[in-house]
DNA sequence: GATATTATGACCTTCTTTGACCTTAATTAA
DNA sequence: TTAATTAAGGTCAAAGAAGGTCATAATATC
């Protein structure tokens, strides 16, 4: 983890798992001065790292008294993972964003490791650019199918 | 073995044969620095050196803080899944051999059920079908890319 | 000599970092 | 009670820092 932005995402992960209310307020111009960093580079770590797809959602006020509050979603495993698939996936996927609910479906342990490492080399622009027209349709098409395979309930015991 | 890009794969072993977690990262700028060649060198060595066949898994970022993974895949005693690779799969695999395949790797408890399922899925004719020039050439690929995967001694603990 | 492998360089894409400038909210002064 | 000031956060473009690709040249190999 060599570069800045990835430290500041280690930092915020670190906080929101202490954090038991499932969030974190905190100020972009602290956080900057603490990694001595431009503010902007708080606004680049959140857009690129604390996405709906990976399961988060920052909420933000200006002016005095301003600040951050960044809040981790869980996943409530009671078929709200059909919406997920339908509002997320949408009708095409590119790897950045196949790979951001992977992670994301790892971390809420609906996938192993091994599974995730899996998917994720099928899902390689690498394997598939030379060979398809479309890489982003059946990304999509396949990430629906690997979800509703994982929710049937014959093969999780 | 006098030439460049056999040094530059020995010397990459050597540091993989060290690295006890199975894998090194490293700069491809410090390597053509290193060797004294054009970055592209290395990425030559890369794809006719540390293929999938070979036992290698590569991963690579761009931008600030990139880097290379090199991945040394934990070897079956008899290098099963190289020859499984090379011969049994080849250029093409269509759903009916590769299902036979998987529920082969399921019998041998190479693969979880789960994961079965989840591959026979991505494999199946019906969703690859209308999007693809040539679904046999994919399996294959994602087949060996699959096995690959599977042997990474970082993701099986 | 023909063919296959290796090496290079020009150009491309992706990701990160910074800085200048903008908008909004709260506080304070007139 | 406005109006000005101050204190936040937001946006965007440009520069920098990696790695990727591809055509072509140079070398080995047969």
């Amino acid at each position: 983890m060599g570069n800045l932005a990835d430290r500041i995402e280690e930092y915020l992960k670190m906080i929101l798992d202490d954090a038991q209310e499932g969030y974190v307020v905190l100020q972009r111009g602290f956080l900057a001065e603490f990694f001595s960093c431009a503010p902007s580079q708080i606004n680049y770590v959140l857009t690129t790292r604390f996405t709906a797809e990976k399961g988060y959602v920052v909420e933000s006020r200006r002016g005095g008294g301003g600040y951050l509050r960044i809040i981790k979603l869980g996943l409530d495993p009671e078929g709200k993972f059909q919406r997920l698939m339908a509002e997320l996936i949408g009708e095409e996927m590119s790897q950045t964003r196949a790979y951001n609910l992977i992670d994301r479906l790892l971390e809420e342990e609906i996938l192993t490791e091994r599974e995730a490492v899996i998917i994720k080399g099928i899902f390689a622009e690498r394997l598939l650019a030379d060979l398809i027209p479309n890489p982003n349709e059946l990304r999509a098409r396949l990430m629906k199918d690997i979800l509703a395979n994982i929710c049937r309930d014959d093969v999780n015991n």
